[in-house]
DNA sequence: AAGTCAACACTACCATACAAGTATGGCGAT
DNA sequence: ATCGCCATACTTGTATGGTAGTGTTGACTT
């Protein structure tokens, strides 16, 4: 009865990580969720040692909390975690957009555009998901075109803090993030590090005006 | 004849991760090692389960390379990636020495003296291991000094691609790190962001200097 | 009726066994 | 002599059984 499982990348274990973490984001496993190793095995049809494998690599993202020999549990937003993620971020970004004002990798620029374009697609079509999939290759793309790739390995890591609440706030303000983005690219075509960097700033601040009332909202999501 | 295991932090898997990456950052393990499962499986008297997720764990922060079904292997010391690592590092670490010289924990501020004074004995020992050990703690404490520790943790994410190159570098010149240290304080106590933030740069460029010399030396363990 | 303790169900963790893919050495045909 | 092919000895990936620790429940004692 299951269907045919394609595997979208690699091993069962990268692939389950991959789906949990998806499932965790979207909010489909709620914070405090009990994640038993038995349990999934049994729901994705494998074993319990892909499964094991998969939680390892959530519980280094901080997506959830092992706890030995009693069970692992998904962890609670934690809006503290949040702020200083947002704060190491804002750091990170705001070097590569100076960066990227001062020297852009061509084919990384050609490829912005089209991503741009597909995002606003995706915010008229209220997709929220496939929104998120192009912010995170948006940014991508301008840590690779700065020439600093490992740039966008060090947010991944540390964006895992704030993808939920993000995923909350996107109810009905996708349109204006797509612009902040336009005006980043912007200020790097114009050649100008400083009004990237702010550009940039003022994006990643953005989260900042929305997470008071998602917090009112669900306060049973956050700790 | 095994000496008794005092499991040093909770699961074996946990154990030979951390002693592998000493390894590796040590050189022990150069780069090219190929890594079986099986055989430190039985070098350290557990099954290839523990090692695996051990292994996984390294993959993850770049210690290695995972070739499924071919084998894993200490990746090479990249300088491109040095560099950009030390680019992240430097948007990170300025900014957290900003914020410290803005407000900065009492109690973090207190152990920052002794994590020098320590330092500085080590590098009188000419003890690189212990020596990048309060290194580490240094940076880890100035985070949590400035009221974000998330800075640390993605930091030492980043850190993976320069330790090996540090440790070699750290050959005769271990007192200058430590007086940029004390540097950077003096800096956060008279409360002059720009001075730290400047103070941290000038640390962060050391590495740059004695990069040449050892990948000269070297050239084996680079790419 | 309230407190104590023992048996149980559950967990993550580890060991072992099996499956599937890859590099390699040697053999045979061209 | 060189090229192609196959058997074999590796590798990582997955499945399953067993162990030790933890939370809970219910019976027993006070």
């Amino acid at each position: 009865m299951d269907a045919i499982r394609v595997p979208s990348s690699g091993s069962a274990a990268q692939r389950i990580e991959a789906e949990l973490r998806r499932a965790i984001i979207t909010l489909a496993l709620p914070p405090g969720s009990r994640l038993s190793e038995a349990e999934i095995a049994e729901q994705q049809g494998v074993s319990r040692q892909p499964v094991r494998e998969a939680l390892i690599g959530l519980a280094r993202a901080r997506f959830v909390d092992i706890l030995p020999q009693r069970g692992t549990v998904v962890v609670r937003i934690s809006v503290k975690k949040m702020m200083e993620a947002r704060f190491v971020r804002e750091a990170i970004e705001t070097a590569v957009a100076r960066r990227a004002a001062e020297a852009f990798d061509p084919s990384a620029r050609a490829r912005i555009d089209d991503v741009l374009d597909l995002q606003a697609n995706a915010a008229a079509r209220e997709d929220h998901e496939t929104f998120q999939r192009y912010d995170e290759m948006f940014h991508a793309t301008l840590a690779e075109g700065a020439s600093c790739p490992l740039a966008w390995q060090a947010i991944s890591d540390i964006k895992a803090h704030m993808d939920r609440a993000c995923h909350l706030t996107l109810a009905g303000s996708m349109a204006p993030l797509v612009d902040q983005h336009r005006a980043i690219v912007t200020a790097i075509d114009a050649r100008s590090p400083d009004g990237a960097a702010e550009a940039m700033r003022l994006h990643l601040c953005e989260i900042l005006r929305m997470l008071p009332r998602v917090e009112a909202e669900h306060p049973e999501l956050f700790e």
